[in-house]
DNA sequence: CAGATGTCAGGCATACTGAGATTG
DNA sequence: CCAATCTCAGTATGCCTGACATCT
């Protein structure tokens, strides 16, 4: 897999459609197609069960945030407010959440997972490990804890800069 | 890393949407999410100029490869074939491309750039190199080629996954 | 009243599937 | 006839906007 940078003039064999040459110069350009590859990888890890990626998504961040406003919910996984109503209505009807307005405000309505969320969300892991280390196979254990910490901060920059608050850095971006 | 809220069950400062915890520990998410911030800034740069990402995409594959099927072209784009039909249609109205039929094989419609096109890529150079500093801001320039270079191998790794060629090494996967 | 939160309807872009036309 | 290439129609999902209701 030497193919790094000085793709020289000469034409290789041209082995089908392996590698184009400066298109992938782009570094936004790899973030794109690798992300888009990614995401049909999971999706088709998920249509197996029956869902879909916001699903997964969403159930990872209750698992780990606890209960959380649907607002909350939107922001931090950078989804619309419209598309998350429904993809939680989803869940709901499933028996994966539950939905409570908040007492002290009740404009907001706070999800939590149910114990059946959490079950398959852990029968979800399997699958879901699988396809990372598919995705990451050509990898060594090394370089994807360097290539995880490098997404980790650019994910992190982009988060911030989306929802525009000033925030100090923190010691996230220095991963 | 799966393990229900934090101990305290008490709200965090909360200091807005910086970061969640385990869900980034899925190095698949954080490919997808990173991915669709690329996206979404490559896209916002195209639409000034009236175009859409497969747009450019396309004609910076013609740059580095000259001519090209359309089958080539959705092939080495990762791209559907009915889609990339609709947009080289798009680019041929724009003056930016050129069709042709393959003498030797009249299947074949080749594609290749047009001066104009090769213009306009140029035009478009400029915004995307911008897109492109601002994506991986916080990294340092070391950080970046590093980044860049493992980018590069998953994206390899994966494009010859996906489509089985006649490379003879991969034919496994591909379910 | 203004502002925040959530719901709903719909538009556009992307990703995919399948039928059909033309050529080899 | 079969296979390859391309075109076209239609669908599903994701992403986004705007209108509206409810609550503070």
């Amino acid at each position: 897999m030497r193919q790094q940078s000085s793709p020289g003039t000469a034409h290789e064999p041209l082995t089908a459609g392996v590698t184009p040459p400066s298109v992938l110069d782009l570094n936004a350009y790899l973030m794109y197609a690798t992300g888009k590859a990614a995401r049909r990888r999971l999706t088709d890890a998920l249509t197996a069960h029956g869902l879909r990626l916001w699903h997964l998504t969403i159930m990872a961040m209750l698992d780990d945030a606890g209960r959380l406003s649907k607002g909350e919910l939107a922001s931090r996984l950078d989804m619309n407010q419209s598309d998350l109503t429904r993809t939680v209505t989803d869940l709901d009807a499933a028996g994966y959440v539950d939905c409570a307005r908040d007492p002290s405000d009740r404009r907001r309505i706070e999800v939590a997972l149910t114990p059946a969320g959490r079950r398959a969300l852990a029968r979800l892991n399997t699958d879901v490990s699988a396809t990372e280390a598919d995705l990451l196979a050509p990898l060594t254990h090394e370089e994807r804890d360097r290539f995880s910490s490098l997404l980790r901060r650019v994910h992190t920059h982009l988060e911030r800069e989306r929802s525009g608050n000033g925030l100090a850095a923190t010691a996230a971006e220095r991963g």
